[in-house]
DNA sequence: AAATATATATAAGTATCTTATATATAAACA
DNA sequence: TGTTTATATATAAGATACTTATATATATTT
């Protein structure tokens, strides 16, 4: 699994990503599905995504909606109006840093000069 | 610049990269090439680098030698034979992590079959 | 003369995550 | 029948990796 550092930061934008192309999904729903995706090399769990989520939906961001399925509560976040720009740019923001980071394993970190 | 929130965790094993690449480097050249590599996205500040410096050669990772160009100090630092594995190590676990990253950009975030 | 670039260093504070714990139902297994 | 695993949400304590601010000092540029 990768090490737990590496995700500080992630979590947030990897979870805005997903209610972004999937639509409105539960917790548990993201944990098993970012574990499916990253083939479990991220795990994200409760004690993160909890509080993300309710952090989101206090501030706009996300908006929650209850269903009961087999006696059992669920509870569906989806991206609102109001949430869906600074979402796409929160995407946005890692889709350029994870780019960057690829650099740094090109050869000679992609600098036309090297500096001796 | 990126989002300081995506750095974190990514700073220890960018640094090793850079030293394990490009042999012996001071800190404020560390600084000016990743700010020359990331395209002024990542600023490394000194009060991230330092402590990270400090704490390898502490953990006997790095090594430094002091030299005085110009009346200013310098100290070079550079991986030590002990450290070599596991310097080797942190950088593929960075590298793997991008690739992880990348797969939640992929159209359906490369799975075969979504979930509906 | 002042500002910028070069060079290292530390301390206080913030934020994000991990780990542990709590609660509850359903399904699988032995 | 009883135990474990899977499903489902939630919070609190603790660790730690950063940011921001500050300190010191020389060389170069404006």
């Amino acid at each position: 699994m990768a090490s737990n550092d590496l995700l500080k930061g992630m979590l947030k934008p990897i979870i805005l990503k997903l209610l972004f192309e999937k639509g409105p999904m539960y917790g548990y729903e993201i944990t098993q599905l970012v574990k499916e995706i990253s083939a479990g090399e991220i795990e994200l769990t409760f004690g993160a995504l909890y509080p993300i989520l309710h952090k989101l939906e206090q501030e706009g961001i996300v908006q929650t909606e209850s269903e009961v399925i087999n006696n059992r509560n669920r509870i569906y976040y989806s991206i609102t109006p109001k949430g869906n720009s600074l979402a796409q740019e929160k995407i946005a923001e890692l889709e350029e840093f994870v780019k960057t980071l690829k650099i740094f394993f090109k050869p000679n970190f992609g600098l036309k000069f090297s500096h001796a």
